[in-house]
DNA sequence: CTCATAATGTTAGACACTAACATTATGAGT
DNA sequence: ACTCATAATGTTAGTGTCTAACATTATGAG
């Protein structure tokens, strides 16, 4: 029983519906916009309902905004040694969880992260998914001894540096993701001049 | 004629809506929370309609984000010495920009600090917000001769940590806004221990 | 007091999203 | 293969933010 669902689990029919709606969504999204794209075309599409849409992506935004790295990160965070420096801590910590990331689909994330770069709702609300990361990594640091104002602004300036590597990474194409991130972390770091 | 404008401006029916609308937003806001406060509400508080609140506010959360300081940081980053490294540049300019902080309604500032941090919504927009400010500090660090990745990271984390000390400051009694905001700096200064 | 125009009102509608209930498809046990 | 619980989707009706086009009222300058 539990071997037949995880079997029917690969290709449920909720999951074919849930792939079909992220594809057009993000054809649709490159093809027109963002904005210009509303849920009523991207369920047609996928020859569902809108109801269906929203039964799968609580928001417009979710379909584009899918984050599977985030728990990583706090983990990362909390395997530095605790007398570092907050901002330390908390670049390292990040460097660690995204060392290795998987290869295989960086092209998919590369067209999700210019999308998002692409509209100001997208990066907005891009924000808004970090914060639960942000908000973990804040709460390691001060349980690690730092003060709640300097942790808030590490776990801030941490998540925001990787988010502007995410952006230009996705708009010089010359720029390897690594090497994106690992510029960002350093300049955090002050290894730069 | 031009100094009876400027009289009639200190009072205009315009201006006298606007500052209605406003006041009634942020007691809505505190009462009841912002996504649970209806336009409507505001409007009939207000005692105009619907469309006239979106006159004078293109959106709902522009109520409270209405942040007149910005063109001064990028100004301040402009002022800081070409040859120091770019993290460095904005700190110091965002620094020098916010020196001279009116004193004066500070407790109005705090406020408003208070309900965007009480919000998601408003939280992710008032990253929105600061994404003009952002461009122009990532500009001005190119134009120093910042390498893009580096100054996007700056500007980005800079800002970022700005934002943590403001909702710090708001949520700790205790905490004076110039010592919140230079806390926050000094941790990506890496003076901190 | 008159009149241009600034300010607000009215109406109609698009779009994101929610709730309650109805219908269809799918697979597990028989 | 058949039955049936339930997973998945559909339908309908609505709220709330926000826009556009046009109508009305208030304000101050001459």
């Amino acid at each position: 029983m539990l071997v037949s669902n995880i079997m029917r689990m690969a290709t449920s029919r909720h999951e074919r519906t849930h792939t079909r709606l992220i594809e057009h969504a993000l054809d649709l999204f490159e093809a027109q916009g963002f904005e210009q794209t509303t849920v009523a075309q991207i369920a047609a599409a996928a020859e569902v309902t809108e109801m269906t849409f929203f039964r799968h992506f609580s928001s417009k935004e979710l379909v584009v905004l899918n984050d599977p790295y985030d728990p990583a990160i706090a983990d990362g965070v909390a395997a530095q040694p605790a007398d570092l420096p907050a901002l330390v801590r908390a670049v390292r910590g990040v460097r660690r969880a995204l060392n290795g990331l998987p290869e295989a689909d960086v092209e998919r994330v590369r067209r999700r992260v210019r999308i998002i770069a692409g509209s100001a709702a997208l990066r907005a609300s891009s924000a808004g998914v970090n914060a639960a990361t942000e908000a973990r990594i804040g709460d390691q640091l001060i349980a690690d001894g730092a003060p709640a104002l300097v942790a808030r602004a590490a776990a801030a300036a941490v998540l925001a540096a990787l988010t502007a590597a995410l952006f230009e990474w996705a708009r010089d194409e010359r720029l390897t993701l690594p090497a994106a991130i690992d510029g960002a972390l350093r300049t955090l770091e002050g290894d730069d001049g």
